[in-house]
DNA sequence: ACTGATACGTA
DNA sequence: CGTACGTATCAGTG
């Protein structure tokens, strides 16, 4: 066993101690299950194994209940305080996480963990081994030898290494007399009371003097002055301190030193329990520094092992993609990839083979360019990407040329296998999927962000090529789980669809915004003036906190509802203490109605004016705004839109809708389309359900909402007032939201009881909806996920959650999650079917923006009519429901004049 | 410079 | 105590 190290941890002492040293409420999964302790002890793990890199392992933890010293002596460790709430739960996670990472643990019941560690210290040292023992503990030090050594766990993740000698130093004595040491000054954590009076320095004379506790107890008494009454009044205590803080070299322990050795980390399991405590960084770490198990590691070594990477001189690029033409290949480009913004830096290729270029744009030649462009643009030549829409924009920004081939976007695919991540990071998904750990790389150039330039060849390379059996694992997983055609019939085509539409971008009337700008701004100053004037002094209108100092205390206004941190000063509540106002007559009610109006006459032209700033600052160089569509953001498969934002613009109010004035025809096109799907999401509703009077009413083509009202209140349709029609209106959207009766009493301002009636008779009259609606929560309970009508999964974990909050919660998503995904599906074939047909047709107008039920399109001089029955055609056929799909179309000179 | 809270715009 | 988003601002933190 000579050149063994054998590494012995005290699992709840170093868990414990990491607890108070990491804030705990940094280290929390969403299920409420805190995780500092876990994590600081995989960090120490981590830390030890890197320092002693031991050939064997284990971690012995204390179990509860009684042991063999309190047995003796009832108060032992007695007196602590309880476990904190937040620590509980924490070591069997911490087991649970040493299994995956195939490292022994050991319990023992009625012994300690300090009791194992030290029969195993033993067992090491006598067969040969160079131990290493850590813990939180004080008792290991009686362990120290030549052999073994205390790593004691200090501020700041730092190690005391305690050999004799450091021992020696900082107690006073050597190793083996430390217990007779802590026997006499006691030892707090145990609750064992030492000898009044005796501290470290008159222990360690008694112990120079006598040779240790057996010397002292045989002369005691010879010892004067009070601390020798002391130490004669205390002599059974310290005989009894002494017994028990003797460690048990051997005590009756089945375990083999071949069990000790790492078994590995299964890579899985890491992932599986790693996903469930939300741990990220330590992931990679834990793969890269602690040993693989056997599978698990063929792949990683041999993956990074086979891969030779060039840096390309001018002429490389083109004879390097010539030599793997008709292979796939991995493509990662470092630059920038936003809309008409796009810049390559740098691009790595890369074949399975494990044969790789970097290639800085510098050094690339005129041949290499045209290489490059040439292959990119052939749809035969198939490309492994990650977010392949960046890369499109990079290649068109770079070179004028569009990126065609994506065999697999991993992004795309990963968003498929999990759609509810905010983000997909490379690096992760390499690490996950793939379990290879790639060299570092300046971290802004991972996604197309901001390059630093120059350097990093070797990430660039690993990454190219780890996309290629990336893909091939996602692709796998979305072909087991049913979802190719989502990924390769919609989403991947849809992200070329979606990158000319961001680089076409949308044509903006500047003078509008202007005009607007200075409208909206002089009644910001206007609105703010008076609401000074009103309390008599300036504030922050934009301050919540300020503003709750003004209504409340100054103006003494009537609380409103709570937020987290006071009281909500939101227009709905401003509203509320205005109405209230507007019953009294004072001179105080007086200056509180002019502020309250003021105030809201402020919110709403500021937001206005923010809008048309926001806008306005966006507007490129060619008259256009270019937003970007996110197509792995939404987590029921919606797009959304960001930089700007124009998914949000205003559309209710007369004034918000002057913004979209702003929205043109661009050269050489004449008008803006809108096409909207009218109710898809209650025709999603009735098609889901099979109710047959929602399907009947949709085939009559009846007003939705008047005909619903007449059912529910038995009356007939015509005779159905605006107010009953509205109700009914809120409660049918409502319910693809999960509204409850308290939200739609609250929504409509009526009884609770009203709203309750006004639900049960809905339900009379349609059955087969809420039998729709329980029956997809009660699936998505079993299942574990949702999915819409092309197989969209959403999983939703929380279904079974305990706290009913969390679960109620998690049951509006699942209700909701169809719908909206459904919905989402069928615009996106829509907008794939709109996309080929305008081609087919030849026609020059274009798709702008999509807008969740509607499209945006420039219409070219004379196609009017023609697009309006092209998209037409394609969005209600693009999907064969049970109820007809409808849409209305709306032209004119600006998106406004477009509605309809 | 970043984060969380608040408020508010859209479907 | 209705889903899905993005953005602006403030206020606290580093």
């Amino acid at each position: 066993m000579v050149n063994q190290r054998l590494l012995l941890l005290d699992g709840h002492s170093l868990a414990f101690r990491s607890f108070f040293a990491l804030p705990k409420d940094s280290f929390r999964t969403d299920q409420g299950q805190y995780t500092n302790g876990i994590h600081g002890f995989i960090n120490t793990l981590l830390k030890l194994y890197a320092d002693v890199k031991p050939t064997h392992v284990a971690v012995a933890f204390d179990l509860s209940g009684g042991t063999f010293r309190t047995k003796e002596y009832a108060a032992y460790k007695g007196g602590r305080a309880d476990t904190p709430e937040e620590f509980e739960g924490q070591i069997p996670l911490i087991q649970e996480v040493l299994d995956a990472l195939g490292i022994e643990w050991i319990t023992k019941d009625q012994f300690e963990a300090d009791d194992i560690i030290a029969t195993l210290a033993d067992r090491g040292e006598k067969a040969g081994m160079k131990v290493v023992v850590s813990s939180g503990d004080k008792d290991v030090y009686q362990l120290v030898s030549d052999a073994v050594t205390v790593l004691y766990p200090m501020p700041r993740s730092q190690m005391l290494e305690m050999t004799p000698d450091v021992v020696k130093e900082r107690t006073g004595v050597p190793p083996e007399l430390y217990s007779d040491l802590a026997a006499l000054v006691g030892e707090k954590a145990d609750n064992l009371p030492g000898v009044p009076g005796v501290g470290a320095k008159t222990a360690q004379k008694w112990i120079d003097t006598y040779g240790g506790l057996e010397g002292i107890i045989e002369h005691a008494d010879e010892i004067g002055g009070k601390v020798g009454d002391s130490l004669r009044e205390n002599l059974e205590q310290v005989k009894l301190n002494r017994r028990l803080n003797e460690l048990l070299r051997d005590m009756p322990l089945e375990v083999d030193f071949d069990e000790l050795k790492p078994r590995g980390v299964d890579r899985e399991a890491v992932h599986q329990l790693f996903d469930t405590l939300d741990f990220t960084s330590l992931r990679g770490r834990v793969l890269a520094e602690l040993p693989l198990a056997e599978g698990d590691s063929e792949m990683a070594s041999e993956s990074l092992a086979g891969l030779e990477a060039v840096t390309a001189a001018p002429g490389d690029l083109a004879a390097w993609l010539a030599a793997h033409a008709s292979e796939r290949l991995g493509l990662f480009l470092v630059g920038r990839g936003q809309p008409r913004r796009g810049d390559i830096e740098m691009i790595a290729v890369a074949s399975s083979s494990g044969d790789a270029l970097v290639a800085d744009r510098v050094d690339l030649s005129e041949e290499d360019v045209r290489a490059f462009t040439t292959w990119c643009e052939d749809s035969e030549a198939i490309k492994v990407v990650h977010e392949a829409k960046a890369a499109w924009h990079a290649i068109k920004g770079s070179f004028d040329a569009e990126l065609a081939g994506v065999g697999v976007d991993t992004e795309l695919a990963a968003y498929i296998l999990h759609p509810d991540q905010r983000s997909y990071d490379l690096n992760d998904l390499i690490v996950r999927h793939v379990g290879m750990v790639l060299p570092d790389m300046a971290a802004d150039e991972l996604d197309l962000g901001l390059s630093l330039g120059g350097g990093a060849v070797d990430g660039p390379a690993a990454r190219a090529w780890a996309l290629l059996p990336l893909a091939d694992v996602l692709e796998r997983e979305v072909d087991a789980r049913g979802s190719t055609e989502l990924l390769h019939g919609i989403e991947r085509p849809l992200m070329t669809v979606l990158a000319r539409m961001e680089h076409v971008g949308i044509a903006a009337d500047t003078a509008v915004f202007d005009d607007l700008h200075k409208e909206f701004d002089s009644r910001v100053t206007r609105a703010a003036e008076s609401a000074y004037a009103a309390i008599g002094h300036e504030v922050n209108l934009s301050s919540p906190k300020q503003l709750q100092v003004v209504l409340f205390d100054e103006l003494g206004l009537p609380p409103t509802r709570k937020t987290k941190s006071g009281y909500t000063t939101n227009a709905e509540a401003l509203t509320d203490l205005f109405t209230q106002l507007a019953l009294r007559e004072d001179d105080r009610a007086a200056a509180g109605r002019e502020f309250l109006g003021q105030l809201l006459e402020h919110r709403d032209a500021i937001k206005l004016k923010q809008s048309v700033e926001g806008l306005s600052k966006s507007v490129l160089d060619d008259g256009r705004i270019h937003t970007s569509f996110q197509q792995t953001v939404a987590a029921t498969g919606r797009l959304s839109s960001t930089e700007p934002n124009l998914q949000n613009i205003h559309a209710r109010t007369e004034e918000g809708q002057r913004i979209r004035e702003a929205f043109v025809p661009g050269d050489g096109y004449e008008s803006i389309m809108t096409v909207d799907y009218s109710q898809i999401e209650m025709r999603l509703m009735a098609h889901q359900s099979g109710d047959a009077a929602l399907i009947q009413a949709f085939i009559d083509g009846e007003d939705l909402h008047s005909y619903v009202a007449g059912r529910v209140y038995g009356i007939d349709p015509t005779e159905v007032s605006p107010a009953q029609r509205n109700k009914i209106k809120a409660m049918s959207y409502g319910l693809a939201y999960g509204l409850s009766a308290f939200g739609l009493s609250r929504q409509l301002r009526i009884e609770r009881s009203e709203a309750q009636q006004l639900m049960n008779d809905y339900f009379e009259r349609f059955g087969a909806v809420r039998n729709y609606l329980e029956s997809v929560v009660a699936q998505a309970r079993r299942d574990g996920y949702t999915s819409t009508i092309l197989g969209r999964r959403r999983y939703l974990p929380d279904l079974t959650s305990d706290n009913r909050q969390r679960r109620e919660a998690a049951e509006r998503m699942a209700l909701n999650a169809p719908i909206q995904g459904s919905a989402a599906d069928i615009i996106k074939i829509a907008m794939l079917g709109v996309d080929r047909a305008l081609t087919v047709e030849g026609l020059a107008s274009r798709v702008l923006l999509q807008v969740h039920d509607e499209l945006v399109l420039e219409i070219a001089s004379g196609e009017e009519e023609k697009v309006r029955r092209v998209v037409t055609q394609q969005m209600e056929s693009a999907v064969d429901l049970s109820v007809p799909l409808s849409v209305g179309v709306g032209v004119g000179p600006s998106w406004r004049a477009a509605a309809h």
